[in-house]
DNA sequence: CCTTACTTTCAGTTTGTACTGAAAGGACCG
DNA sequence: CGGTCCTTTCAGTACAAACTGAAAGTAAGG
């Protein structure tokens, strides 16, 4: 991966897009899109000199890559520079990300809303219809929490598989 | 709703924040919150002022909130300004910007995938890793896309209820 | 150890998005 | 119609996030 094919550019561009629209950093997700279609590990400098970034910020960049766990460094014989590589597996890929936006995301959310409908003082004016509200919101994230969990606890490939199967189904039916 | 007890105050600052790390603005977040929360319509001047924001950032934010379709404006008598009031359905509202949210993004993005497919030229070095990995992601898309017709297919509710059905299986089967 | 190769940190700067307020644009009322 | 009330538009501004480059930190090699 010398220099970038049309192709690749604009696979990475789109990446890029992509990632900002749903609150990932655009080098973050141009640097994973890069690691994806590369066949070899790359070093920091080249993935800076590649997208034209500063080396610090692929630094930076690839840690947060790491934390998500889709992305690890490897070694190279002969070669000092730590050389990345992207998990190649897109449905593992997006089931790290998941998982851990929940945890970051939706379980505080639920925590609120739990700690709110216990707060809620039954005895202020609208605390009823507030209470609804709260509870039709609390219902919706923990169904799909339980969603969530429930397929965690498949194996993978299996969810792949349904989905698939699923698919077909519907096809039949229609 | 005259002014904000704090667990309203808490629910609309959480929502805004989420909106944020999911690409929503906070302030079109924000405000679908306080109408989500309120039992009656409000008028835009009252939302700026409860909130604290311009009454122009008022106006944009609640087309964008119209636009998705989960915001509304009714008109109530005796007051020519336009009322605006959230969609209380919880699973409804999710429905709708899930669906715009794939058509926006995910689509354009199945689109690039096919072309990008269609485009590679054999001939080019790693032309047959590229078709792995471009297929790879491709397949994803295309099964969340499958996933995400199927579910629209299924009346309203359906899903509610399956997911809560699956819930308690998995429940008993552990 | 000292040098060299590489990585990380961080203060300062840039950039893009969000926001404001003033002005223009409706719409209803008398 | 003219006035009032309300909404939208838009040019300018503010702000937060992203990015840079220099300096400090770390580790391998001689």
């Amino acid at each position: 991966m010398a220099e970038l094919t049309a192709l690749q550019k604009q696979y990475i561009l789109h990446w890029g897009e992509m990632g900002t629209r749903w609150g990932i950093n655009r080098t973050v997700a141009q640097i994973h899109a890069l690691l994806y279609l590369s066949p070899k590990a790359l070093p920091a400098d080249k993935i800076a000199e590649t997208l034209s970034v500063a080396r610090s910020n692929v630094s930076t960049s690839i840690r947060e890559l790491e934390t998500w766990g889709i992305v690890r460094a490897v070694h190279v014989l002969g070669d000092r520079r730590e050389h990345y590589e992207s998990m190649k597996d897109v449905w593992e890929m997006f089931r790290l990300v998941i998982e851990q936006r929940k945890r970051r995301e939706i379980d505080p959310t639920r925590e609120m809303l739990r700690r709110s409908l216990a707060d809620l003082d039954p005895k202020e004016a609208g605390a009823e219809y507030t209470r609804e509200r709260l509870q039709a919101m609390a219902g919706f994230f923990e169904a799909v929490t339980e969603l969530h969990d429930h397929m965690k606890s498949l194996p993978t490939g299996t969810v792949r598989k349904l989905l698939k199967m699923g698919a077909k189904m519907k096809r039949k039916a229609s």
